[in-house]
DNA sequence: GATGAATGAGCCTTCATTCAT
DNA sequence: GATGAATGAAGGCTCATTCAT
């Protein structure tokens, strides 16, 4: 028998990504897609469900690379201040080289799609941030207030410059970035 | 020539709204909108020129009027701090009282119809925001950074904390409205 | 407005019989059907709210119209076996007539597709047959004994003989058909 | 070279079975039949020149089945109506117990499939019973009256009586079966 | 012999839009 | 102005069959 080929399923991911980063969500119809990554739209049914299962599986698989680019590199020992920063300039790294990852997760963070992924799915490949949190405000470094609240602060801020539609002005330079983050800390820390 | 029937119009905007929310852009058909809104099909298409056109010019609409809320009572002498806290009492009170509205320009923001909205169009509703940052800066009272910084650390934030979806911890209370704009103020505050 | 075409909706209806006759139940895809029609596939569902919806109201309406047919000209005063016999000879003439009419229904009959009409639905329109029947078993003229056997013998014989796939020796002449009624009364009588 | 695994190929048979009696024939793919014996769908293809070929030779082989179960014990000695009742007896004993395989024929036979299975190939299985027949008529103690007919009238009615589907109130008890039988015989007698 | 991968063609249905009244 | 009818194109998905191992 034939075995599954991992060159097509990848193809198949990269026409995905690709297509809805060009021409959106609604447009992206699986022909369209399976015509993107030379295959047959049934061979796509091979390796998903459905078109749903298509995109969610590949925005969560984004997303835990995504966690791992985020967090690497850290170390427990280092001050909060410095981790955080780490995690921002890890995110704009990724995101400045995989922009096609990053646009997509952000389109489909936005569609009507991720309503369909659970909420812990992909939170526990960010786990250890909230763990840092947790840390810094029990050493009140961090200001004691919801969990969305600084997220709102950290985390979106990050996202949104990062969103070269969002922000057409900003450029993720080192010293860009470090300006920006410093907004960040002073609206997070005590 | 007969004049085009106001209630009419409404209808439909408000059934716009309303299927949008409920179903998705993507499912939400002319047909779909047009019985909901009691209808037929064609009428549509004697108020909009297309599809494209009734969702923009909705959009459009909405925006306008949340500039018009968001900026009201305004007074210049007073001091900017208290500009840009009454600025997001406003924005709560508006997703509050009109979550359909808040909603639906979530959904479409982040939809590829979006691109197809001039940037101007839409920020020239709040440019008394800008002034008043402006003045901030000048004043040495507000950080003097790219307004797309600015921006991603006062207003997506407040975005994101109305954003039902995004935040299902967060209440928008009057105190815990004030507590967040603080670290808003942390964040871009000299 | 325009109204709806009446012409249309026959000339789908004639296309649906036509073609189901031609190539089958599973081979009669809308498509197909719409085309034999000369209209588009998206015409059918202004008729029939679906597939189903089609070839199921097609069955139901060529039924009340055999039962019209097969049920006229009948005289409670005639004698039973001059009533049972004119309705055979009915029925031959009907499907001598309309060949077409009569092997869809009994194709239909036989399709998965039967399940979906309530029996009731058609068994309505031969109520008449029935009343004759209990008449002429209360009146010591037909065997007592329970319908679905009297129908065995008297109604699904005619329906088989009528069948030019599974009767291709049998010919409907008069002579031939009343020979073949003296057997459905030999069966039945008392 | 290896021997064909009769064990898979009784598999595949009785997923063909299984699935036309609970699915019908329009929905029963190959995949499913597959799947449902627990084979590849290529390996039907071994057995099998195609589909049609997999429910044809169904058909025939359990039509083959059934001649063998309705013919056996019969005693050229013994009175022609005597032989009648026995086959119809035998034929209730058949349904009865193997429900499944009747069904599937009933479904077969009205199906466009059937007409791809030449009238002799199963009507070979047949033969003894037409040879009792024309005795009858030689003997002046059946009608002379061409075969089709005395079908519709000897055999179509056990068919019907037998199909659930068809007849839902007759219960194929003994005495049923009995009763039912007069009505033949007296419609086939001189 | 046996298999899961792979496919182009086709399935039913809905789409955004225009037609004819 | 307003409408329901009408449509070609496209939607997601499954089909019977063959390929490559």
């Amino acid at each position: 028998m034939r075995t599954k080929d991992e060159v097509k399923h990848d193809a198949i991911i990269q026409a995905t990504i690709k297509l809805v980063n060009k021409i959106g969500f609604v447009s992206s119809s699986v022909s369209k897609i399976a015509k993107e990554a030379g295959v047959s739209p049934a061979t796509l049914y091979i390796y998903y469900k459905n078109k749903e299962d298509l995109l969610t599986s590949t925005y969560v698989s984004i997303k835990q690379l995504m966690g791992k680019v985020l967090l690497k590199e850290l170390d427990d020992s280092q001050p909060i201040r410095d981790s955080l920063k780490k995690i921002w300039l890890n995110l704009f790294d990724f995101t400045r080289e995989n922009p096609e990852y990053f646009q997509f997760t952000e389109q489909f963070a936005n569609s009507p799609y991720s309503d369909l992924v659970k909420r812990t799915e992909v939170e526990k490949y960010f786990e250890p941030l909230s763990r840092i949190v947790i840390r810094g405000i029990e050493q009140k470094i961090i200001k004691d207030i919801s969990f969305d609240v600084l997220r709102a602060f950290y985390f979106h801020p990050a996202m949104v410059l990062s969103n070269a539609r969002l922000c057409q002005e900003f450029k993720s330079t080192p010293e860009n970035v470090e300006a920006a983050f410093n907004l960040a800390w002073d609206a997070i820390r005590l």
